[in-house]
DNA sequence: CAGGATCCTTTAAGATACTG
DNA sequence: CAGTATCTTAAAGGATCCTG
């Protein structure tokens, strides 16, 4: 890791502000492997509301994480896919994901512990 | 990646929530070379208030990233340091910086790009 | 020095209804 | 089907004052 502190707009917290949240790592990770429709995305991720994945799908289009692209069917098909530089964040994205797994246990104990420590 | 989609409560979301937002993420690296006291973070993490300093801190403490340890002088001073838990995740963390840096140029241009775009 | 408690503002998010 | 627009509610965040 670095040693200088991270600054207040470092590459680092621009890519984290818009990659670091639920529904943008559930969107990339969807469309990872195959591209994949509005609703079809909608569907597969849980609980989200179409503003919300919209609003997502939107985000990573902009930041050229995920791609867009309208076939004009009628009605019409949007289809989504990821990007190669989407591809590479995924990758890394990915090594987050292992490390969660692999600590998972380890944070809920260490939370448990915290928690029991804290109640008198 | 993974061909399962993320699951809404897995340990890699979990993680997310706490690991992913900018305050906890400057406060690991801020403390992951050397312990440091509150107010001294406070002064390096530029902006903070320091409700969100105790709260980051509170947080990565009760899940194992970073330990509190209050040394009895006075007036008292708290000393906050890296856990082993919260250096390998400092290190995967520093994974996704690396990423961040190499890329912001091309997440800066497909912005600029689809803003261009989307101005008619 | 290191925080807790409170209040107040801003932002994010969900539900609902409507359109090309 | 794939969204946009609007409204309302929930949560995050900041400012201020106070204490061991």
């Amino acid at each position: 890791m670095a040693d200088t502190p991270i600054e207040a707009n470092s590459p680092m917290l621009l890519v984290l502000d818009r990659v670091a949240n639920k529904w943008a790592v559930l969107a990339v990770s969807a469309v990872c492997n195959q591209p994949k429709r509005f609703n079809q995305l909608r569907r597969e991720l849980g609980g989200i509301s179409q503003k919300m994945l919209s609003q997502t799908l939107k985000r990573l289009e902009r930041d050229g994480i995920v791609d867009r692209k309208v076939i004009a069917t009628v009605p019409v098909t949007v289809e989504y896919s990821i990007t190669p530089l989407g591809k590479t964040l995924a990758l890394t994205v990915d090594q987050l994901r292992i490390w969660s797994e692999q600590n998972i246990e380890q944070i809920l104990a260490a939370q448990a512990r915290f928690d029991a420590a804290a109640e008198v």
